[in-house]
DNA sequence: TAAACTAACTAACATTTGTTAGTTTTGCCA
DNA sequence: TGGCAAAACTAACAAATGTTAGTTAGTTTA
């Protein structure tokens, strides 16, 4: 005991917590591999050895990272799939959660597009396990939209990729500007995607 | 002399073309960092030493590698500024040049994303440098299309980001879809992007 | 045929890197 | 205050990595 006087802040983060947030900023500017454990250690203040005391090894670092990340779209996706929401309803929760993702875990995000393939074998089945059922929800969203008469019948596939892509990419954008207020970026975002893919712009109407 | 019998067929790559290309392909499926010398003279059939005899060392491979590809983009809006096409035209031929782009030279258009961060400071500010040129006239065309009342009036940035993200992730979607027809797959981005943009659908006409 | 060049090979190098062992310091609590 | 656990430090390791040196075999040129 205890967490309060040991840290003085009430609310500090644990040192684990600290070790992840500097390797995530580490990893995004610079790449895993190209990341060493004394860069780590001297950003978190403390020599190499030390960071051994609060991790096993440098990879539990990335998994976790990654497993942080596709938990909370896998959570997102799991409580979209079970509201009654509309198709298109749905399509923009998964776009909001995204971003709100994005805006609050700018650094840990950039490392799904790329990072993963650094995992050994079984960690990185798991992750792509996990982003699979997300793309396979998003599609099915996507289908559900354009059934349901909402949306221009283009390649399925196709507007999955796209839209994926624009999402993927949006901690990029965000990085360079963090001044865009995050309701408005998610509003924007939501008119190129979804109003971009309806049949008819609702202005017409 | 002579090209001929030395390489057996006339038309045959380069040593050093070939070495490029095992490059691009591993650099592509393990990160320019995970990739070392042994394994890429392995993958060209030849020792480690002797890769040497035509490259002078291993970021020279990605420096070239990156570089081939800015020069295609740079001269595609080169050709394009200097045309007399109205501004959507411009931004198809765009779209046209980079799926050719992506469908020829998938493994080299992977690096563009992410592995330019481990070129030295003075290839990065080149690369760099090209890069914002293109991002700079692709702007310009969007605006010159919004400004022509052809496009919705969103954030030309968000539009920008959006339009890039879906062309940048291409390559990784192309991988997966080898066989879908390169001209059904330009139409359909055009759709999806342009069309997609576009005030009034031009079904409704 | 002799000289020159190309491109392969073996061996080895100096660094870098992730990690461990062993030790010392720090700060809480009895 | 003395004991204890957490967490820091120093030193060192084994392996991996990019690259160079020196050599050799084969091919072209003079």
């Amino acid at each position: 005991m205890n967490l309060i006087s040991r840290n003085t802040f009430v609310l500090m983060k644990s040192k684990r917590q600290q070790i992840k947030e500097h390797a995530a900023r580490l990893f995004r500017k610079q790449g895993y591999k190209a990341t060493n454990m004394r860069q780590l250690a001297e950003a978190v203040g403390v020599k190499a050895a030390s960071l051994y005391n609060h991790i096993s090894n440098k990879e539990e670092l990335l998994q976790e990272l990654l497993m942080d990340m596709a938990q909370l779209f896998t959570q997102s996706m799991a409580e979209v799939h079970s509201s009654s929401l509309n198709p298109v309803q749905k399509l923009e929760r998964l776009i909001t959660d995204y971003v709100r993702y994005t805006v609050e875990h700018t650094d840990a995000i950039s490392l799904l597009t790329g990072e993963w393939v650094h995992l050994a074998d079984d960690p990185k089945k798991e992750f792509l396990n996990l982003r699979d059922n997300y793309e396979d929800g998003f599609r099915q969203i996507l289908t559900d939209c354009m059934e349901a008469g909402h949306f221009k019948s283009i390649d399925v596939d196709i507007a999955l990729f796209s839209t994926l892509s624009t999402l993927r990419w949006l901690y990029s954008w965000y990085s360079k500007h963090k001044d865009f207020d995050q309701q408005e970026l998610e509003k924007q975002i939501k008119t190129m995607l979804i109003e971009g893919l309806r049949k008819q712009p609702i202005s017409i109407f």
